[in-house]
DNA sequence: TATTGTTATACTCTATAACTATA
DNA sequence: TATAGTTATAGAGTATAACAATA
């Protein structure tokens, strides 16, 4: 066993820090190709955990994406607003109301996702093969780093 | 040549795809980390940019940081206030200041780093030597990617 | 007259506290 | 009495417009 120990080596902090430049220079530039879509991050983070997730309500779904229930109540205010999403009352509880995605707010969601991915893969277009190969696989370890 | 086409390819945009969740997530992940800080994020930019380049005008920071004048006055005055940053008058023209780092401000960026180097360190700790050999690649790759 | 920085003011986003309706 | 959601209000951050000082 040579990894798993109980405090970092160097090696370890090394790559850490050049990691967290690289992934936190690049997370700000793929931010900031969205300039375009009337979505601000945070109705985009919220539509985007209805359609993974199916109907919500206000409360799911401002636990779900950590922010107070009266900022969701606003947010959602906002998508319905905008036709990007609906509310419905609860079938049983009629405290609760359903929130939902709109097929304007998923198309919106996929337009948005659609030109951030272009511009990516206009870049990746530019590596050689071996460069892609080692994103390929990066990208799996990346994100099981984010889900630890 | 079997790279630099003029369209993406259906590899490219899949990977673009699944890359660009990654980032974000583990971006979103680190953001996270610093939450008991003091500074704010838009602090810590100005703080690095002036470690970085040295000592800078309200103007060239508010450039460099893509924010407007008046709103690197105040940012600039907060960092002031909390003896993070210091004014100096230009040397040549009386309109301009010279804003540069305080030592107390550079001890901050550090302790804040530091803490985001170790919650990363401790995930790198539980990955298999392979994957280790593959960040280290990706980094990198992704740090070109983001000056593309 | 042009440029640098600041002050005055407003807008967006999110928070906490108080309130209403329902269980 | 407890819970879900909303409304009222406040604070942080950044923007535009108007202003003062200097080149």
């Amino acid at each position: 066993m040579t990894y798993a120990n109980d405090v970092p080596t160097a090696t370890d902090t090394a790559l850490a820090s050049s990691l967290r430049l690289a992934v936190m220079r690049l997370a700000r530039r793929m931010r900031q190709q969205r300039s375009d879509s009337s979505l601000t991050l945070s109705q985009i983070a919220a539509l985007a955990t209805l359609e993974r997730h199916g109907p919500l309500t206000p409360g799911e779904l401002a636990a779900h994406e950590k922010v107070q229930p009266p900022s969701m109540t606003r947010l959602v205010a906002a998508l319905e607003a905008a036709g990007l999403a609906t509310r419905a009352p609860h079938p049983t509880d009629r405290r609760q109301v359903l929130v939902a995605a709109a097929p304007e707010g998923l198309a919106l969601l996929r337009e948005d996702r659609r030109r951030r991915d272009v511009w990516l893969a206009q870049r990746l277009r530019d590596l050689p093969p071996e460069d892609l190969e080692v994103l390929g696989r990066a990208a799996t370890v990346l994100d099981r780093l984010a889900s630890a």
